[in-house]
DNA sequence: AACAAAGACTTGTAAATACAAGCCAAAGGT
DNA sequence: ACCTTTGGCTTGTATTTACAAGTCTTTGTT
């Protein structure tokens, strides 16, 4: 029996389609959404159901809504930086991201993920484990890697990380989000290791932060540990 | 005529009832909130109406909606801990940070602050200046410099700043508060200065923080370059 | 005793409808 | 030419209804 694909629900499909307009410029900056009224005429959806849609984008910062005007397009918002619920693509700005895949997924136990204790559920499930490298430019930056409970995920493994981000993956394929976590951050120099990844030379200061997710799926967390070289690009965020 | 002091809509008013419940512990964590059905009886509106209060909290961080159990109680939420906008004071806990004055208030000319560009009254009014020295069980933890306009603020440079918050004395004595803010954060190796504060070897890594914060005061800002010895105690936060 | 099914809860999603409130331009009067 | 008003658009709020989907206990069968 294989799990079946959820459809995302409407209100879900038309944020994604917006979503992505914004960010691929079909919808400019300064310039307004169609109307609610619009929106649910051209999608066959009710105009609550296009609210929901339209709440979302406000809350992230991709619209301002003002009654009696519209929807105005603020574009894709950037610099949420290490608080970005949504890794660290959209913490610097798809840009110049390019990512490689380190260590591509794979299934492993785990007994405790970067200091952070596990449940008897997680451990049992064992985790998908991965390490990818980002790079700005060309230059590697983040060196990250991730685990997370290898539990109902169907074909995860052979998807492609490539430039593309484990955030909107879950968000698309499995409904699944993150809506909060704890993170601690520190500084170190860097191993052989780091050293090959960032090429540099033996102690070269790095930032690293250990996090845990919590999603919408009860249960289910995303634990990372992120190392940033930060000699040319410094984690930025406003809060 | 005095201005008409709006009602605020259903949805807000039964938000800003259940979030002072869960603030004063009415509603305490780990336990349920009363059911969508229940709240809409209680209040005498309808299900969507509780659902819009019920999104805002969960999006705030107040609660945590489960499918087919209810509405978990998460507390107040803490802030974003480095990224608190109470400072490091609250960052690590007070329990036993001291701090030491290395530098005391005076009054100074600039022209940038950490990286970030000033306004040119800000520069025409120069800043107080200080740095503080802040310590863990006696282990220096914590240097920080902090600038901020030097305007309008009687007394300020006499005040006693040990083993007090910033924070709390421009709240109470100035009615000035953070509403939020940008920063940047990298890795470096202890220079000189720092190595004598933190009282480690060369090479040893910190954690650079420079952050500007807006207030509730239009166009004053505070600027804070926060260096963090990580080798003992990490800095932490949820988000 | 162990397991399975049913039912009673919960939240999630969606539609159809109604009116309020704000913005703006066009029409009309001065 | 200027100002005011009107009407038509926008988003904001709320109700009512309906069903889907997840959780948990209770019941019933094996």
């Amino acid at each position: 029996m294989t799990e079946k694909e959820k459809e995302l629900p409407p209100y879900k499909q038309i944020y994604e389609i917006l979503r992505q307009h914004i960010h691929d410029e079909v919808y400019r900056e300064g310039e307004l959404l169609p109307s609610e009224h619009e929106l649910s005429t051209i999608h066959k959806v009710t105009r609550p159901t296009v609210r929901k849609a339209l709440d979302r984008l406000q809350n992230e910062g991709y619209i301002a809504k003002q009654q009696g005007k519209g929807s105005i397009i603020k574009g894709v918002p950037k610099g949420i930086g290490i608080l970005s619920l949504r890794g660290t693509t959209s913490a610097v700005g798809q840009s110049n991201l390019e990512t490689r895949i380190v260590c591509p997924p794979e299934a492993r136990a785990w007994s405790e993920a970067f200091g952070f204790p596990l449940t008897k559920t997680e451990q049992e499930v064992g985790c998908i484990y991965f390490e990818r490298l980002r790079m700005m430019n060309g230059k590697p930056v983040f060196f990250d890697i991730t685990m997370l409970p290898n539990i109902n995920l169907p074909r995860f493994t052979r998807r492609n990380l490539e430039n593309k981000s484990l955030f909107d993956i879950l968000r698309k394929n499995f409904q699944i989000e993150a809506i909060g976590g704890e993170q601690n951050i520190l500084a170190i120099t860097a191993d052989e290791k780091l050293q090959q990844h960032f090429q540099v030379t033996p102690g070269h200061p790095v930032v690293q932060l250990n996090r845990k997710l919590e999603t919408t799926r009860f249960g289910f967390h995303i634990y990372s540990q992120v190392f940033c070289n930060t000699a040319e690009f410094s984690l930025y965020g406003t809060f």
